[in-house]
DNA sequence: CAAATATACCTAAGTTTCTTATACATAAAA
DNA sequence: TTTTATGTATAAGAAACTTAGGTATATTTG
């Protein structure tokens, strides 16, 4: 059973609009999110978010708290002013992504 | 204005599904098939495409005829048998992957 | 008529984004 | 006590692109 199709580029927005919604999450919480929302058919792999992470913070779109919990540690990440407004282009684009999708797979529907 | 979203992995299953419903077609023509779909939001870059289409011949997925038209060559290309199962199970893991966006993306309307 | 654009194919180098595998560490459950 | 869950991280390799070329003919435009 495939990864069920996690489209490469998708991966930093679903950061980003979980992180709009939530206000602050770490990365853990982040991949238990994604698997409860889709049903278990998709898997964030520690391997693809936790460099993703790192670049978005790079790239100045997040910023990190760090927080000793329960003698184990957590990075909170959440969206900078610039990651904000940046979110609402990367979900537009993604919509529009989405429609175009569904205007060569279903055309019929596409009026 | 950068190239407005091709997710990574779409291609593949965007190629096939235009020639499930077309029957055959070559390069040129599902580039701008895909152009004019999309209202010139969605650009195949040769570059992404020809490899493409040889890798699903090679997978046995396409098989190519090719002819002279007006002078210049043209490959068209149609699907297999084997490939018109396997469009069956892509445009269902594209259509997962929707409904799995849309439910991260706009957790108000899935219910 | 010359130059640009459209049609039609192709590949190579480099980048991005993932998977897979591994590593470290603590807490809870079997 | 061993496995599973929680929590972070990186390195090597694969996959799928972009960018930038290359070749050639037909048509349109200035």
């Amino acid at each position: 059973m495939k990864n069920s199709a996690l489209y490469k580029g998708s991966l930093n927005t679903i950061i980003m609009k979980l992180l709009e919604e939530k206000g602050r999450m770490y990365g853990y919480e982040i991949t238990q999110k994604v698997k409860a929302i889709t049903l278990g058919e998709l898997t964030i792999t520690e391997g693809a978010l936790y460099p993703a992470l790192h670049k978005l913070e790079a790239e100045g779109l997040l910023e990190v708290e760090v927080e000793k919990v329960d003698n184990r540690l957590r990075k909170y990440y959440k969206l900078t002013e610039k990651g904000n407004k940046e979110t609402v282009n990367r979900l537009a684009e993604l919509e529009e992504f989405i429609r175009n999708m569904q205007s060569i797979v279903n055309p019929k529907l596409s009026y």
